[in-house]
RNA sequence: GCGCCAAUAGCUCAGCUGGAUAGAGCAACUGCCUUCUAAGCAGUAGGCCAGGGGUUCGAGUCCCUUUUGGCGCGCCA
C-alpha cells in the first residue's frame, strides 16, 4: 500500500503552542520575581471565546491557578500580563477580563501568513500528522446481502465514508471495509424463501407454503422468476439441498453486486469486500472457538459451548449451539480477530446502528478473552433514521416488505442533499429525515447555502477575469489591507480548519465539518455583502481576490470530505 | 425488571478536556438588488438548558435522583 506523505499546516498550531509556552514562561518569570508564589503552576486552557471582544484566544490560567497560588484570579493574570512577552508569537496584545481570562489578539502578520498558507498547500491545506500514519480499518453498511439496503444504511454510508476521509486527512492510513454476510441463517432464510418462491411458480401459491420467518418482498420473488425463466423447473424435482444451493448461486451474487452498484451511486466506494464465508472456508471460525476453549474463557452447559463474560466485562452467552453450529458472534469474533491480529491494523472502527450496542461488550470481552486490547476496537454506535413524510413518520420494517430502502430514497433526494443531510447530524443523535424538506430545491434545504457560496465565488473570479483581472501572489503588506472585520472573521475561520479535522477525528464525528463549512458559508457572505473585490484599489482588489481563491480552496477541501459537489454555478 | 442513549428557542439541531451575556438553520416580522448570483445580507422577536439535589472560584456540560421518550436484553442475526 502506497505510504502517502503529506506537507501539513502547521501554522495555527504552532501559534497557539507559542501563546502556551510563553504563558507558561510567564508565569516562570512572575514566580522568579517574586509576583507569584512559588507553587506547581496549574494545568490550564486555550480556547477561541464565544464573543469576538473578547479577543482571538482567552486563556484560563489565572483562574485555575486561584487554589494552588491561593491568590485571587486577577491578581495572578496580572502578574502574567506583566511579564508575559510575546514578541515571538502570532499574537500582539494580552487583556485581563472578566473574573480573570487573559485574552489574546492575533497579530496582523497571522492572518497573511494563513492565507499563503492555504494557497501554498492548496488541496492539501487541513491535512495534519496527528494520526502518525497508523493502519485504520473502517467498516460500514456491511447491509445483508439478502436483500435491498433500508434508510438507515444510507445514514451508515455517508457517516462511514465521511470518517474514512477525515482520519485520512487527520493523518491516518485508512482501508474502508463491506462485510459480507454470505454465510450462516440469514443466507438459510434467503435459500428457504427463494425456494419457496420458486416452487410457487410451478406448483401454485397454496400449494406451497412460505416460511414464516421468511423475506416477503418482492425482490424475492423476482428472483425466482429470473431464476425460473433462466434454468426451467428442472430444479423443482431436484433434491432440497441442491435445489437451495443452486438458487443462492443464482441470487447471492446478484444482490452483493446490487449492494455495490446502489452505494456507488451514492458516492460510497470501498477498498475491500469482505466475505463473511472466507472466515468459515479458511477455518478461522473454528479456530476461534478453539481459541476460547484455550484461554479458559469457555464453559460448556447443556450440550452448548458458552463464554465466561465475567472476567471480560461482558456477559455470558452462547458460541456453539448444542446442535453444534456456533452462532452469528462467532464468526464475528473471528472476523475482528482477523482485523486487529491477522492484517494487524492499528485501529478498526465499525459504524453500528445503536440498536446493535448490546453485542458491543461481547465482541470486546471475546477480544479481551483472546489476548487482543480491546482498546483498538472503537465502536461508532449511530441512531436510529425514521422517515418522514407529509409530516408523518414512514415506519421502516424489514419484515413486511415495504421497507424504505436507500434506491428509494436515492430516486426521491439528490445525493448531495442526502449525504449533507445525513452528515449534519452527530452519530448519536436520532435522525428524522424529512423527504419534503430534503428535496426542497430552495434555501430551506442547508446544502444550497454552501453550494451557492461556491458558485458565488466561482462568479466572482470568472467576472474578474473577463476584467483581465487574475488571481496573483500579494505581498504582505497587500495581505494587511484585509482588515474589514468581516475579512478578519473569514480568515480567522480558514485556520481553524485544520484543528477542526482534528477535532472531528478525535471525536470521530465528520458532522463537524458540516457545520464548519456551514459557518465558513456564512462568513464568506457577510463578506460579499460588505466588501466588493471588484474596485479602483488594484491592491485591495488583489488582497480580497487572494481571499477569495483562499475561500474557495478551503470550502472545496470541506466539501470533497464529505463528498459532496461543489458547482461552479447555480 | 435490567442495560445503553437521549431531553436545550415554535420546528430541526450545535454547544468539542467544566469558563465570560446559551448559539445556528428553518418558521414569523422589518429593511436591503441600475454595482462581483437576493438560493444572499442586516435587524426584531423567541429559553426556569425536563424537574430536584450535590461537587467548586464557575455547571447546559460532572455525580446522584425523579419523570418522559428511543433502542436493546434468544442455543435469531
Amino acid at each position: 500500500m502506497e505510504r502517502k506523505i503529506y506537507t501539513m499546516s502547521k501554522l495555527a498550531a504552532k501559534a497557539t503552542r507559542d501563546l502556551r509556552a510563553a504563558v507558561e514562561q510567564a508565569i516562570s518569570k512572575a514566580q522568579a520575581a517574586g509576583d507569584l508564589p512559588e507553587a506547581q503552576a496549574p494545568a490550564f486552557t486555550l480556547e477561541v471565546p464565544a464573543d469576538r471582544a473578547h479577543g482571538d484566544w482567552a486563556c484560563n490560567a489565572a483562574m485555575a491557578g486561584a487554589r494552588a497560588f491561593k491568590c485571587a484570579p486577577r491578581k495572578i493574570a496580572e502578574a502574567i500580563q506583566k511579564h508575559i512577552d510575546l514578541s515571538a508569537t502570532y499574537f500582539e496584545a494580552c487583556e485581563i477580563a472578566g473574573p480573570g481570562f487573559l485574552n489574546f489578539t492575533h497579530a496582523p502578520r497571522f492572518y497573511s501568513e494563513v492565507l499563503q498558507d492555504v494557497h501554498t498547500l492548496g488541496p492539501a491545506y487541513g491535512r495534519s500528522g496527528m494520526g502518525e500514519g497508523k493502519r485504520v480499518l473502517v467498516e460500514f453498511v456491511s447491509a445483508n446481502p439478502t436483500g435491498p439496503m433500508h434508510i438507515g444504511n444510507a445514514r451508515g454510508g455517508v457517516l462511514g465514508d465521511a470518517l474514512s476521509a477525515v482520519l485520512e486527512t487527520a493523518g491516518y492510513q485508512v482501508e474502508r471495509e463491506f462485510y459480507v454476510n454470505d454465510a450462516g441463517n440469514q443466507v438459510n432464510k434467503f435459500a428457504c424463501s427463494l425456494e419457496a418462491r420458486y416452487l410457487q411458480i410451478y406448483k401454485g401459491e397454496d400449494a406451497v407454503p412460505f416460511p414464516e420467518d421468511g423475506y416477503k418482498g418482492e425482490d424475492i420473488k423476482a428472483h425466482a422468476r429470473a431464476f425460473a425463466e433462466k434454468f426451467g423447473g428442472q430444479y423443482v424435482e431436484a433434491s432440497e439441498t441442491e435445489r437451495r444451493q443452486a438458487l443462492v448461486n443464482y441470487a447471492l451474487p446478484i444482490n452483493i453486486q446490487g449492494l455495490h452498484d446502489d452505494l456507488l451511486r451514492y458516492r460510497v466506494e470501498y477498498d475491500n469486500w469482505f466475505r463473511e464465508s472466507a472466515l468459515h472456508e479458511n477455518g478461522a471460525v473454528g479456530r476461534v472457538v478453539e481459541l476460547l476453549k484455550e484461554k479458559g474463557a469457555t464453559y460448556e452447559k447443556e450440550g452448548a459451548v458458552w463464554f465466561g463474560g465475567g472476567p471480560y466485562g461482558s456477559e455470558d452467552f452462547v458460541l456453539v449451539r448444542s446442535n453444534g453450529v456456533p452462532t452469528y458472534v462467532v464468526p464475528d469474533i473471528a472476523y475482528h480477530y482477523d482485523k486487529l491480529v491477522t492484517r494487524n491494523f492499528d485501529i478498526a472502527i465499525d459504524v453500528l446502528g445503536a440498536d446493535h450496542h448490546g453485542y458491543v461488550p461481547r465482541l470486546k470481552g471475546a477480544l479481551k478473552a483472546l489476548g487482543v486490547d480491546a482498546e483498538r476496537l472503537h465502536v461508532v454506535l449511530m441512531q436510529m433514521v425514521r422517515l418522514v413524510r407529509d409530516g408523518e413518520i414512514v415506519k421502516a420494517s424489514k419484515r413486511s416488505g415495504k421497507a424504505i430502502t436507500l434506491v428509494t430514497l436515492l430516486d426521491e433526494v439528490p445525493v448531495d442533499a442526502a449525504r449533507f443531510l445525513f452528515n449534519s447530524y452527530e452519530p448519536n443523535t436520532r435522525i428524522d429525515f424529512d423527504l419534503d424538506l430534503a428535496v426542497q430545491e430552495d434555501s430551506q434545504n442547508p446544502v444550497y447555502y454552501v453550494q451557492y457560496a461556491h458558485a458565488r465565488v466561482c462568479s466572482i473570479l470568472k467576472n474578474l477575469a473577463a476584467d483581465g483581472i487574475a488571481p496573483r501572489d500579494c505581498t504582505l503588506e497587500e495581505l494587511g489591507l484585509l482588515s474589514a472585520p468581516e475579512e478578519v472573521e473569514l480568515i480567522r475561520q480558514i485556520s481553524a480548519y485544520t484543528a477542526e479535522v482534528e477535532g472531528a477525528a478525535r471525536a470521530m464525528d465528520p458532522a463537524r465539518i458540516t457545520r464548519y463549512v456551514t459557518a465558513l458559508s456564512t462568513l464568506f457572505h457577510k463578506f460579499y455583502n460588505a466588501c466588493r473585490v471588484k474596485g479602483p484599489d488594484p491592491a485591495l482588489t488583489a488582497a480580497r481576490l487572494y481571499l477569495c481563491t483562499a475561500f474557495k480552496q478551503v470550502l472545496e477541501n470541506g466539501l470533497a470530505l464529505f463528498n459532496v459537489t461543489a458547482p461552479d454555478s447555480m
